[in-house]
DNA sequence: TCGCCAAATTGATTCAGATCAATGCGGCTG
DNA sequence: CAGCCGCATTGATCTGAATCAATTTGGCGA
C-alpha cells in the first residue's frame, strides 16, 4: 500500500493507518507464509485441537494422523478431484474457494473457506468440484469415508463435524436466498456484511476488510458479472456506505446502511 | 383424473393407466391420510428405525421419545418458529417445503422434504424460516440442542444426522449452482430430474411424477416466476421431453433430453 | 522510478426473464 | 353434471443485469 493512498484513506476515515497494519498482522489470511511453514505436524496439531476431542487416545490420534495428507497449494492453484470420492478438508493456513464446474466454463463458487474451517468436497456427480487457493494455503485432506470409518465410535468428533456441516448448510441456504430472490445491489451488500463477519476487523463503528478474492471471484459467488459487481461497489461508495483502498481493501463505513440495503427480513440499525 | 384424460395419456405413452394407480398407491406422498393416522407411537417408531441405532437401550430410547413432539400439519398450514431455537424435524408422513422469508413477502423455498427425510430448520437470523405442508403431514419435531445433548455420546445417531446433513448440503449446493448460473429452462429441467430421482416411479423408459407442489412453489424454489415455469414446461412438452396430465401429473418421457437441457457438466444418455 | 499488464471501472446496447394482462381449464362443490 | 373459483397458460411489454466495448488504474517487475 502506497503512502499516498494511506493518507487519502486516513483523511477519509479519520482512522490511523496502523489499523490496517494491525489487520494485516492479526488476520491470519494476511500473514506471509514463512519459509518452511509447510509443516505437517503443526497443521495437524491445529486440526486436532479444533476437531479431535481432547481425550482421544494417542493411538487413535496417530491413526487419524496417518489418514491426513498435507497439501501446500500456491495462490490460484486448484485441487482437482476427478473420480475421487468425497473429501474432508481442513484449512490450516490461507483461504480457498470451492468451485463447481457446470458445462461450458460456467463456474459457480459454492463457498469460501478461511483458516480453521473444515468442509467437505462432494464427489463428482452432475458437476465437478475443485478447491482453489485464494492465497497460498496449507490444507489437510482426508478421504471422507476413511475419516468417518475411523471416527465411527468417537461421538465428540462426529459432533464437531456435524456442527461444522450444519454451519455450512446454513450459509449455503443463505446464499440460496440471495441467488434466488435478491437484486444485484442486495447481493453485494449481503456479501460485504458476511465477509465483515467472517474476516473483518472492527475499528470504531467501521469494519476493515482485506478481501482475498478478486472481483471475478465475487461475481462467480454471487451469480453476477464482474461489471455488475463493480458498478454496485461504486454505487455503495458514492452512497458513503463503504470506502475502498486499492483492489482488495474495503472499509464498511456504515454497516446500518448496508444492512438496510441487504434485503433482510427486518433492517437492523 | 378423468377417463378422457387417462385415455389421452395412455394413447400418448402407450402405457397403462394402472401405472398411475400404482404410483398413487405405492408413493407414500399420495396415500390418503387415514383417520387416526396421527399416531405418535407409529411416527416415532419410523423415526427410531431410521435415525436411532438399533442397539440403543430402552431407557435411552424413551428419553428421545420424550423429546419428540408430534405435529399433524394440514395441507398449506405452516409451522412458524418465531424466536425458537433451531429445530430438528422428521417427516413421518406427507411432504413439506422449507421456506425462508426475506423482506416484503419475497419468499424463497430452500428445500422440499418428503417421507422419511430428516432436516434442521435454522433459527431466525437475517431471515425467518417456516415449514409448510404440501400435503397433510405428520411431523416429529425436536429442539435441536436438546436432541444433540441427549445424543452426545451416541456415535451412530450422530453419524446418521451427519449423513443426512451432508446430503442436505449437497442438494443445497446444487441448488446454488442452478440459481447462480443456469437459465430458466435449465433450472426447470434440473428440477424435474431431481424430483424424478426423489419421488418418481420408473415405468419403462419413462418416469412418472405426481408433483405435490404448485407452480408457485416450483417458481419460488427455482428463483423464477410462475409464468416462466409454465412457459418452460410448455416448451418441454412441445419438444416431447415431458407429458403432463392435469395440474400435478408429469411424465418424464425423455430423460436423456432433459439431462441434455439441464446444463450438466457432461450430458448423459 | 518508470512502464507494463492484468484487473477494475465506466459506458452503450442487448436480451432473458419479470411484470402486466387476458384467457383457459382442472377440479371441487352443490 | 353444471357452474364456479383459482391455478395455470399464453401473450405483450418493460426492465435489470448481461454483454460488448473502451478506458483507467493498481500493483509489480525491470
Amino acid at each position: 500500500m502506497r503512502p499516498r493512498m494511506v493518507a487519502a484513506l486516513e483523511a477519509l476515515l479519520e482512522i490511523e493507518f496502523s489499523a490496517f497494519i494491525d489487520l494485516r498482522q492479526r488476520n491470519p489470511l494476511c500473514e506471509a507464509r514463512l519459509e518452511g511453514m509447510t509443516n505437517f505436524p503443526e497443521a495437524f496439531d491445529r486440526f486436532a485441537r479444533k476437531i479431535l476431542s481432547a481425550n482421544l487416545s494417542d493411538a487413535a490420534h496417530l491413526r487419524f494422523q496417518s489418514l491426513a495428507r498435507l497439501v501446500a497449494l500456491d495462490r490460484d492453484r486448484a485441487l482437482e478431484f476427478e473420480g475421487t470420492s468425497s473429501q474432508l478438508i481442513f484449512v490450516g493456513h490461507g483461504a480457498t474457494k470451492l468451485v463447481a464446474h457446470a458445462s461450458e466454463a460456467r463456474d459457480q463458487i459454492v463457498a469460501f473457506h478461511f483458516v480453521g474451517d473444515v468442509f467437505t468436497v462432494p464427489e463428482q456427480d452432475n458437476y465437478s468440484y475443485s478447491v482453489c487457493a485464494l492465497r497460498d494455503c496449507d490444507l489437510l485432506t482426508f478421504s471422507a469415508s476413511e475419516f468417518l470409518d475411523l471416527a465411527a465410535s468417537e461421538a465428540p468428533i462426529l459432533r464437531h463435524l456435524l456442527d461444522n456441516t450444519t454451519g455450512s448448510l446454513r450459509r449455503c441456504r443463505e446464499k440460496t436466498i440471495a441467488l434466488g430472490r435478491k437484486t444485484a445491489s442486495e447481493r453485494v451488500a449481503v456479501f460485504l456484511l458476511a465477509m465483515g463477519e467472517r474476516i473483518g476487523v472492527g475499528k470504531g463503528g467501521s469494519v476493515l476488510l482485506e478481501l482475498p478474492m478478486s472481483r471475478r471471484d465475487i461475481a462467480e459467488s454471487l451469480g453476477l458479472t464482474i461489471e455488475t459487481v463493480s458498478r454496485q461497489l461504486s454505487l455503495l461508495r458514492e452512497a458513503g456506505a463503504i470506502a475502498t483502498t486499492g483492489r482488495s481493501g474495503i472499509v464498511l463505513r456504515d454497516v446500518g446502511m448496508l444492512k438496510a440495503r441487504a434485503g433482510y427480513l427486518r433492517d437492523a440499525a
